[in-house]
DNA sequence: GGCTAATCGAGACGGTACGTCACGTCTTACT
DNA sequence: AGTAAGACGTGACGTACCGTCTCGATTAGCC
């Protein structure tokens, strides 16, 4: 019997792949998102053009696939046994995510891109991290007896205000992570019995 | 007596800004904030390509000025008596300008500019509608008699949800004005004595 | 073995090359060589603007490449026996040029911007179609028996009256060839044994 | 009784005028031909632009206004009693001006514009500083017995091995002045008796 | 070991916007 | 009416990147 793999022809070079990857990386934070070119990219990743749009249609699913992975594991906060704890710990992880990592650059600099262009809109939702690691926390809460309604609404009313005060440009510093995280808890407080 | 009028050469025509703030106008809602071009808008005006360079140096310093008026506009509400109204009107007005507005479009267009432009970012610092108006409304419920603690922060915690929630590309039916500006009291409510 | 052929990427289009220097002959006789850009040459080419930079810096350099061929050709008169007739036929052949063909046209103009454009004085000095072709006239001559001196002062000398006349703007008409060849060998007759 | 001038109005202004001539003088020899505008022109003369344009209407014209008195000027040369001496004096003047002369660049650079504008061809035909000094050689000669037949064409074989040797870019060192004098004579030797 | 086929790099292709410059005209206030 | 100043609409400049295309070279599975 033959084992028909149905891949015929050069396999994609997976060399190539982390060049590029890593080329987006790298421009994001040297020239930042709107003066990284796909021509930039290939040249830095040392591929050819037609390499780079072969596999990706836009920087922004570039962008995503370099990101993504880093993204989910800064968001993702260990359990404190205490809600206040957990959520405080969320939101300076957040914080931070937002002002410093490059992956959080990374996902600014989408959003931005979604705001004028569907296909960026569609593909971030598929891989919506700021809402996967914030709902993450309260339903462990929730498994811990503190209830906050529906998920998504207690994850805007958590989310929300840190990445408000990031994205219009406000100083990080001033947000008090502990003082949101009461705050929150006292909101939604009355959702539950 | 000498009349010194300090005006030397010929003057600025009005007729070549209004022209260019409506082709601006026009284009963001025909082609969108990313096709927009200094070129098109130009063209579009029928008016020089260095007369648009001559008194903005961005795209986004000319979409700032001609929706700021119209933003500041739809983000007023009128004083209700109470301060529950007066929140819930004012996020049911932000939701409505946020996703329905054209100057709510030109709005998130700026803000998504400034992630990767410092120079959009300073300018929409000097006329933050989103701040302007969230305070304005606190302000009035502070004379009233309902305190809110630190102006800034509350009124992150007000836009905040809203804001993220748009911005992320969520349906902005499942919002509820409402139960947001209770939940918001809640939040903010030990902050006063 | 290798076999290293050295050539990379998408070769020169040769269908590209040919329509601008097309474009550029056409041009030259309906607009003049003033109002010839280098964006018009592009577009009646059919061809990226890119393309005509990628391959020649300034409209002289296309001009030349496009009629140093058709000038040499015109400018080369049959052998008649007799150094008189030759001469003769020369200096009308040369008028002819100057006056009448696209290529003489050409010539001009591209002399006319070396006067104030040191790679064009550069450019044609390569490739000195007028000086080419009486050097082989008068080589020929002394091929024949009759010497006429150091080569280049004696082309000047046949050349220049003709170039000047033309060049300042006068009649052609008035220019008798069968004189000013009888004067020429006249001036340079002493110049041999 | 009041005077009339017929003239209303403010006059002219010559201090305009002169710092006009001035610019176009000393933009000529630093900036070259080609790169002087009527933009830079009127800034350098510290004057508006419509004045520029009110009173010439080409950059030629300017030049041609500029330059006409000095180079008649230098190519004046005085009487020395031999037809070949005078010939050769004015050869040397001849090739002085246009090579070294501020003068001899502006006329050079009106001959060059002349081949591709007809205005300024038509302006230099009226004021041909070339063919009027030549002239003025030659009918001196005539005055002292040395006939030269026509002197429109007499003019041009003593003028165009020069002009032609210049203005194709040759270095001006190999010609010598005095042995196209001699050849000069030669050639018209025979027009007369 | 040759064949087929898809990928790779390189780089030219026709487009189009960039921001700047000069054009020649105009509209001011001043002389 | 002439002047300096300077904004106006127009359009070319040379550059950059777009996404596509055509090369030769490479690398796999299949016969």
């Amino acid at each position: 019997m033959v084992t028909t793999t149905g891949q015929v022809g050069r396999p994609r070079s997976e060399q190539a792949r982390d060049a590029v990857l890593h080329a987006v990386d790298d421009l994001l934070l040297e020239v930042g998102y709107a003066a990284m070119t796909m021509k930039g990219i290939a040249e830095r990743a040392g591929v050819g053009r037609q390499t780079v749009y072969r596999w990706w249609s836009h920087k922004a699913e570039i962008l995503l696939e370099a990101s993504v992975a880093d993204a989910q594991e800064e968001l993702a906060v260990p359990p404190t046994g205490s809600a206040l704890n957990d959520l405080t710990a969320y939101l300076q992880a957040l914080v931070t995510f937002l002002t410093r990592s490059p992956a959080g650059v990374a996902y600014r600099a989408l959003i931005a891109a979604a705001q004028h262009d569907t296909a960026v809109a569609t593909l971030i939702a598929t891989s919506d991290v700021l809402g996967a690691s914030s709902r993450a926390v309260l339903t462990r809460m929730t498994g811990e007896g503190t209830h906050v309604g529906d998920l998504d609404r207690a994850s805007a009313l958590l989310v929300g205000p840190v990445f408000y005060w990031v994205m219009s440009g406000r100083d990080p510093l001033r947000l008090q992570a502990a003082d949101l995280a009461q705050e929150f808890l006292r909101a939604v407080a009355v959702d539950q019995g």
